[in-house]
DNA sequence: TTTATAAATGAATGAACATTCATTTATATT
DNA sequence: AATATAAATGAATGTTCATTCATTTATAAA
């Protein structure tokens, strides 16, 4: 009996991601992703049912990378502001190491293949989440208000920030490309803990 | 001589719009538009040059009708907290009454068809809310900052609500969509100038 | 009313598409 | 070494794609 190649499923998925991050989803065929793999179209199906299936696994694939990567040395009962500062540093580091996650799951968010249906790992997620945001309100270290608000005043800006620096394109006038150094991110944090912080 | 139909030209874009919205620029083909407009394909090549000019065309006019949108009432020499306020209001009006055009541009945004030049129409906007900032700063209205660090905090939480607001999916964990409403609105906004202002 | 001209048509073209399947290849098990 | 089995192939299928063009239709100008 022949095995599973684990490294050309690798390949597969990485020029996938590769492939749609470039060209679109549009630009993203069966076709072309067999050529760049160095597979036939055929061995395509052996580890995905469609293509379809190949997108909603290598959406599945980076939601749990990411997630894991927020999670590293979070403790939702810490400080608020220690762990706001945990997941900004972790996040960050994630979207800037792996911009290709970045950028592919920016894609997706708009996209019809969206409409994937949360697994349980991703409410465990937005669970803990939450917790968090609940125990500071009750420790007084947050103001309280709607979870949107919070997270949007919370992570908005670190997002906004993390897409300039990927992309490059920032604000300003000249040819210069906007980089998110370690600075400019607690200056900025700095700014959103002042907002949250109840006076 | 015939004469060109307008209505036409608007029911093609529209048409256009609704298909790559909800099915991505992926279902979105110039066969299925044709149908959709009740036009025959070869109509479509007589409005625009070929499919990736239309998709273009209709990216100039969004963005063309978002920022006129945005300095409707605005005066970049107002006082900062009278002209954030009348920015996000316009901005928030104009992206929920315009809900499609939020989505496209979104869409657009991490897709390959970005690498579109920006138009001088752009860059006059551009100017005028770095200006506006520039301003707020000299007034120490406004804490001195790099411009996108002003922009990741005044903007991105009120997109994050917004994008929220029209996809329905908030941050709870219970089936309720969420609504962006004026109070929540006001609230976010004065945690905003709560960050921005000099102490 | 006639004429000139641009809009509008829709069938046709060839390319690219997702997917299938009969066949071949590699390898774990015996 | 023989066998069984799943991986891997790639040509083939039928569909859909963007775009073209000879033809028809509507209308502004004469």
């Amino acid at each position: 009996m022949r095995t599973r190649d684990e490294q050309k499923e690798l390949t597969i998925r990485e020029k996938a991601l590769e492939m749609i991050v470039e060209q679109g989803f549009d630009g993203f065929s069966m076709q072309k992703l067999a050529k760049a793999a160095n597979v036939s179209p055929g061995t395509l199906y052996i580890y995905f049912k469609d293509r379809d299936d190949l997108i909603m696994k290598l959406w599945e694939t980076q939601m749990k990378n990411m997630s894991d990567a927020i999670l590293y040395n979070f403790d939702p009962e810490a400080s608020f502001e220690e762990g706001l500062r945990v997941q900004w540093m972790n996040r960050a580091r994630y979207l800037i190491e792996n911009p290709l996650s970045m950028q592919f799951m920016e894609q997706i968010k708009y996209s019809p293949y969206h409409h994937v249906s949360l697994t349980r790992l991703d409410n465990n997620f937005l669970d803990m989440m939450r917790k968090f945001a609940h125990n500071a309100i009750k420790r007084k270290e947050l103001v309280k208000l709607p979870i949107e608000v919070y997270w949007s005043m919370a992570f908005a800006p670190l997002y906004q920030l993390v897409k300039m620096h990927i992309t490059g394109r920032g604000m300003h006038s000249g040819p210069e490309k906007f980089v998110l150094d370690e600075k400019t991110m607690n200056m900025t944090l700095k700014l959103v803990l002042k907002a949250l912080r109840p006076t």
